[in-house]
DNA sequence: AAGCTGACCAACCGCTTTCTT
DNA sequence: GAAGAAAGCGGTTGGTCAGCT
């Protein structure tokens, strides 16, 4: 597995490139493509090595580059990617089409970083910064979170879609952490009650957002990946208000399956989540996402009329990485082929 | 005008992964 | 399966430029 080799060269030229290199490196891909990057160098007479060549190529020549300012919908795009795939920023490329992951990174780090970091936010975790908030800031999302009772029926089986049970974990969070005494650190708080609307003067940006452009959402990626649609039923859920003492328990179908955790309450927690979903798993980035990678997270829809009950597979974090690998794949550009 | 500082970004470095023999 | 080559990838560097003092 020994690294290559090419750069230690001697005598070959390194930093900017001249129009005359580009000019001899463009027109000899445009002939005969680039082949092995390595041979490149000697047969387009360039005295680079092919690394060098490759990289001026494909973050800079490639004619189907675009260049230019970020749009915002570009940069909702990669603050959403990021906080679920972290500094993959090949794969945040990918679904940025005509953006170079180069490009890209670079941004990340000039632009948005700080963008983050003055809304409070840590760009590395997407979680607020523990400096910037305190306590009463959640103050609006428990006022929320109370009117959100009404949305429990509690003598009713009703069958609950993955928003719902979403809120409901999330309530459920909010209940234990006002429950515990010492645990008023909203850096102890799930994700998904940091990034609620207050945070962004709209709703979260890990919620609402659609990770694959404008017109494709997560359950229709999600739908369209599979043979079954998702359905969350047979649960058993804990009420919310209730969990002080006794938590009530709500049978949402006639089954008795434990509620998945749709929103980990700690990352600990995060790691025991079980979240089940017919032949595909999921995965999040362990040092990044560990909280936010969950698919039910997201504003997703989830069928609620099929009878597939989400019990096929568990799910654990390496498992669901790979998930969302796959999915990101799924919209993948293909490789750059120069127009006949 | 000169010097300083910070932002920006192309390019490099070196590690990892994949492919080939 | 092992070894080496090639490619991919993410972190970092350093040159350039604009704005400020």
């Amino acid at each position: 597995m020994g690294r290559s080799p090419c750069c230690d060269e001697n005598g070959l030229k390194k930093g900017p490139w001249t129009q005359d290199e580009d000019d001899k490196l463009i027109d000899h891909i445009q002939k005969h493509g680039h082949g092995s990057w390595r041979a490149l160098p000697k047969q387009a007479g360039l005295n680079r090595c092919g690394k060098s060549c490759r990289l001026r190529w494909t973050n800079y020549l490639r004619p189907d580059i675009k260049r230019g300012s970020f749009t915002a919908e570009e940069e909702e795009t990669i603050i959403n990617l990021h906080s679920l795939l972290g500094n993959k920023w090949s794969s945040i490329a990918s679904n940025l089409p005509r953006r170079t992951d180069n490009e890209i990174k670079n941004y990340w780090n000039t632009h948005l970083r700080k963008k983050l970091l003055q809304m409070g936010i840590d760009p590395v975790t997407h979680r607020p910064r523990t400096d910037h908030l305190n306590t009463l800031a959640a103050l609006p999302q428990l006022i929320a979170a109370a009117n959100f009772k009404s949305l429990l029926n509690l003598n009713q089986n009703v069958q609950l879609d993955a928003t719902t049970l979403a809120k409901a974990q999330i309530l459920h969070n909010i209940i234990q952490v006002l429950s515990t005494n010492n645990n008023n650190n909203p850096s102890s708080w799930p994700l998904a009650m940091q990034t609620s609307d207050n945070l962004f003067g709209q709703s979260s940006y890990l919620e609402n957002q659609n990770l694959f452009g404008q017109s494709q959402n997560l359950s229709h990626i999600l739908e369209n990946s599979h043979d079954e649609d998702f359905i969350v039923k047979n649960q058993t859920i804990d009420h919310p208000l209730d969990s002080f003492s006794s938590p009530m328990q709500m049978d949402v179908q006639d089954d008795h399956y434990p509620l998945p955790l749709l929103v980990s309450a700690s990352p600990e927690e995060s790691k025991q989540s079980q979240i089940k979903i017919k032949n595909k798993d999921i995965v999040h980035d362990q040092h990044h996402h560990r909280d936010t990678s969950n698919p039910s997270s997201t504003n997703s829809t989830f069928t609620q009329d099929h009878h597939q009950p989400w019990c096929d597979t568990t799910i654990d974090d390496k498992t669901s990485d790979s998930y969302w690998k796959d999915i990101i794949e799924q919209t993948c550009s293909e490789p750059w082929r120069f127009p006949e």
